[in-house]
DNA sequence: TTGAAAGCGGTACCAT
DNA sequence: ATGGTACCGCTTTCAA
């Protein structure tokens, strides 16, 4: 008996048939080089005292986890369960298990989780960093120790890694792009933190949209909030339709975007015929709210899938073209909050 | 040098200092058959050549993985990601790891996640079954093989392990109690698969509150959706609507809660001033929708923190009372959906 | 075709 | 205080 209670090794196989530990061995790996009849012999013998090889043992002996493992930096949030989803998946059928790693947008617990990974537990690792990480050493040292990695969404430029993004500038370019050719003339941007980059990309592919055709940027109506919680999109937007006369929002995410379209309705303007509202991800919620919002897709299974691919490849392959760049596009979803042209009155 | 590449191990040490393995072992843990100088020097050294303990030698070496898998239907799921993410940070603290092993509400993955967990990968298994499983025997191999296991949500009720779970039954009966002190008389229950055993628990409760007071129980106004997706629930409450006078309804999830509202604006009706409306889950969307959803709550993260403990406690001490029933209460969020007395006209 | 033994990277018992 | 060695469960080389 080995030592998960009630299991058996190699080892009892062998006591219990008399042969020895290397036939036992061989006839489970199938290696031709034993008789058939003691092959089937040991084999049934294993099944019958339903022999499962210890994945401690083995991973000991190969170097090998087959466990993958991602760092994000939310987990009750729908794009990065999306990922997750994605990435598991593809992990899952080329038989690797996936190891969380949430950080809950602490700097402390992303490095405490790429500490406790660096041990051997996995063969690579899948990461976002959180809003709060600034210093990168751990990953640097992820990549010094040669334990494959790659990033997604918010990514270390600096490292020389694959990287699976989103193409956030041009996405927001289509959104304010979107809202120009329904008519509308002073498009406001709400946004998150300035300082991560999507949200950043997301913001400079707005002004590409303005400048191209000729719109003057006004950056009393340009919002970088310091989260993108629902309240803090409530309050800025308030306080940008009391002082500003705007007739579209480009806001950076879909959560912002809800908060918008609630300040707007509480001030009792309508949205699109007052204001036109674009978002930013797909989430669920737009499809059900009235009206349904406009925004712009964010394949985050894809995302993962494509993470989890390049992951594996280079754990097979530790030589290849590190630097890769993934860029997963983004389409314009056009509903209700944003259609003017085709509106009924 | 080991086999991670760059990395070192306790041999290295001992090789490049001329101390034998075993003192540099001890050293390293802080043995005090150690001397000082010794040990201060080994440490030193450890340190200078980032020397990392190998997971997969102590594992092997000690029979702990400090990994737990969980098992969950889906991941892309308001509730669950927020069990996911209480068991997780309960883990966390205590010094494990997490696998993820969604089922995606198919038994077979549900199977391949089981098999593949009980090969001494993990130290134990926090699982909710999915909709779809009808056969546990991947469940009872486990609890033969020894692996702690702890079910949460929807549980085996005929396996002996500590199972987390919310009080259904009630949760259900205060969400319609309440719909009758608003002054419903004509109450419509609306939920998932009634072979779910959660779903049944809250229709249970429908029918006790009901009954209670006396109120008629009209089979014509139950409906027990083939899934909660919200066409179906759209579509369903159409017909109820349709064919029933009803004043209030009950819905076992949040999601069918709101394609019902969807269904009544849609024929012009109004909430809740013509149907009051209570759902159930306490989902984000509830909170933003208009009305704003009176819902039951159903804290997610509570119920994967108490079953990575019940877990925990069990990997340690596997001699505990095993059929534990820990039972989670749910409370009533009172908002915009269900308030007929306190409206303004 | 079969078996003995070394080794993966640690720990811990038994000597010294 | 320090070192030799067996062992965890399995694979693999070498020998027979």
């Amino acid at each position: 008996m080995g030592t998960r209670k009630g299991s058996v090794t190699i080892k009892d196989i062998a006591k219990k048939t008399g042969i020895s530990i290397t036939t036992v061995s061989r006839a489970l790996s199938n290696n031709p080089h034993v008789r058939k009849e003691t092959r089937e012999l040991i084999q049934s013998i294993a099944r019958k005292y339903n022999y499962v090889p210890s994945y401690r043992a083995l991973s000991l002996k190969t170097n090998r986890t087959n466990t993958i493992g991602i760092v994000v930096p939310q987990l009750t949030h729908e794009f990065f369960s999306k990922v997750i989803r994605g990435a598991e998946r593809y992990a899952q059928d080329n038989q690797y298990k996936v190891i969380l790693c949430p950080s809950n947008d602490s700097y402390e617990r992303e490095v405490a989780h790429m500490e406790r990974l660096l041990n051997g537990r996995v063969d690579g690792i899948i990461a976002c960093i959180s809003n709060e990480t600034r210093d990168y050493s751990h990953f640097t040292r992820c990549v010094e120790q040669d334990v494959p990695l790659v990033f997604f969404d918010c990514v270390v430029e600096a490292l020389d890694v694959p990287k699976v993004v989103l193409d956030d500038f041009n996405a927001g370019y289509q959104a304010v792009k979107h809202l120009i050719d329904q008519g509308c003339k002073r498009i406001a941007y709400i946004g998150g933190p300035e300082h991560v980059s999507v949200n950043y990309q997301r913001y400079l592919g707005y002004k590409k949209a303005l400048t191209e055709v000729g719109h003057p940027l006004n950056y009393q109506t340009i919002v970088h909030c310091p989260t993108d919680h629902r309240d803090h999109g409530e309050s800025y937007t308030q306080n940008l339709i009391q002082a500003e006369n705007i007739d579209g929002i480009f806001a950076a995410t879909d959560v912002l975007a809800i908060a918008a379209i609630r300040a707007i309705k509480a001030k009792g303007l309508k949205v699109p015929d007052d204001i036109a509202v674009v978002g930013f991800s797909n989430w669920t919620i737009g499809k059900v709210y009235e009206p349904t919002l406009t925004t712009m897709s964010q394949p985050g299974a894809k995302i993962g899938g494509k993470a989890a691919q390049a992951l594996i490849q280079l754990i097979n392959d530790p030589d290849e073209n590190h630097s890769r760049r993934i860029i997963v596009e983004s389409d314009l979803l056009v509903r209700q909050s944003s259609t003017r042209l085709t509106r009924s009155r």
